[in-house]
DNA sequence: GAGTGGTCTAGACCACACG
DNA sequence: GTGTGGTCTAGACCACTCT
């Protein structure tokens, strides 16, 4: 029939599509995992249409709301377009790692293929001064834990990492072997959930310890992010402050009209 | 009392809130607004709770799909967190632009209160090369506009951009008078929506023009944004690449397990 | 006027946090 | 166990787009 389907039939394989998420999560994510992969194969097309919400949701057998759902995880990502009277329209195939792979560097260069290192340069405790305390919403007198890392990409240096953990977190990575590459990954078993960042791109000249560990010159420009990254309970769990050699890493982003996460600041702040 | 409640009563003044979006807008956005006030003004505290959807729902007299709705924007643009089971947290008082903040250098000036200014360094029209044709998504033999222009602020140079508009939005641009501001605002005016945009943020060194109109050395350090803007039927209006002095400017971003529109590339694609 | 997405409602059950 | 947010449903009306 004239039906837009192509390789995607409808219902969403296993389960028994109740509510509450199962096994692969809930119900909206898995048509939404469903739709990103058919617009990516391109079963739309490149400026093509989405099908009505209506047809969806029967294709699907869940109701328009779940639908919408999930076109709102697609809308945040820049895959699709909405707006009133219209066919949702495909945008194209933004890639949006997911949030663990943009907070651990390990998980990002693994995902590219490549290996990953981490060098432990230095690890200290020391008292929190005002701009710390305030970031990481401690008391006066709280002590802060210190990290320094140089970070490489198959073995060619690419960033250097400077942490600043709350004690309780901190007293974890302190226990840490020094050869262990990804402390994202340990804390997590730890239960140190990482929900929530706010994120500062600039740039800024290398000092002299960035020059030594990045092998460039002293003055020459990194590409700095700055990082507060949150526990579900919105306690700040790091403080990080990350420099990159220009070349090596771009960050990208999607805003529009409907979700709009991205800003622009005069100046510096500290 | 032991309500939560501060300044906020219940309600939202006038409008007989019903469907659709009304003078100022949807329902769910002037709770939102409601909320984001009590929130930046410090009504829950620092890292206080939210009372619970239901209590809300009944405070503001619309329904709890309503009030989720609300909050769903609260928490892209990370001022609150949210979890099962336990009531939302106040994250921070984030700013977070406006998108239209966001795309005009005009308006994101005006906003800081600092005079904006743009001078048109050339316009020429010219066939499109295989890159422009891609982004702009446009058919062989195609034209586009380039436009240079240096951006000051309250006199100062901060920043080069080149923009690249399609055809239908170049003519419109060649149209205006040089001395214009904000052309932004002017597309507006003639039709020309924007919605979505795809940034991508890193360093390079300025070239001989860049260094010549920003007043810098050739070869010291910019931050670049490229940014490809599409209207709402997904049409792309403009592929711009803007180059700022270092310190005069940040980006941030917020993004969580929730939203994630933000991602790190490795090397340079273009 | 027909079709489509945007908004809103009312009710339901589930998974999780916390006392 | 109780409360809270997460998910899902079914139905309704509106505003906008397009033909």
């Amino acid at each position: 029939m004239g039906e837009t389907l192509t390789e995607h039939e409808n219902q969403l394989d296993g389960q028994d599509q109740k509510q509450g998420p199962d096994a692969g999560g809930a119900l909206y994510r898995r048509v939404a995992a469903d739709l990103r992969e058919a617009i990516t194969t391109g079963a739309y097309g490149e400026a093509g249409r989405l099908p009505a919400e209506g047809a969806l949701a029967e294709r699907y057998g869940v109701s328009r709301g779940t639908v919408r759902q999930a076109l709102a995880v697609l809308r945040a990502d820049g895959l699709v377009t909405s707006r009133r009277g219209t066919r949702r329209v495909v945008l194209g195939n933004a890639r949006v790692q997911s949030f663990s792979e943009l907070l651990s560097f390990t998980h990002w260069a693994r995902s590219m293929g490549e290996e990953p290192g981490g060098q432990l340069e230095s690890l200290i405790r020391r008292p929190a001064d005002a701009a710390e305390r305030e970031q990481l919403r401690l008391d006066p007198g709280a002590e802060v834990y210190v990290t320094l890392r140089l970070r490489t990409l198959s073995g060619t240096p690419v960033m250097v990492e400077r942490t600043i953990y709350p004690p309780h977190v901190g007293v974890l990575v302190a226990k840490l072997p020094p050869d262990v590459v990804s402390h994202t990954e340990h804390l997590r078993e730890h239960g140190i959930l990482f929900t929530d960042a706010d994120h500062t791109i600039d740039v800024v000249a290398a000092n002299g310890e960035d020059a030594k560990l990045l092998g460039c010159r002293r003055g020459a420009p990194l590409l700095r992010e700055r990082r507060r990254t949150t526990d579900p309970t919105g306690r700040p769990v790091e403080w990080s402050q990350d420099r990159y050699l220009p070349g090596m890493v771009a960050f990208s982003v999607h805003n529009s009209l409907a979700t709009s996460a991205l800003s622009r600041h005069a100046r510096e702040s500290d």
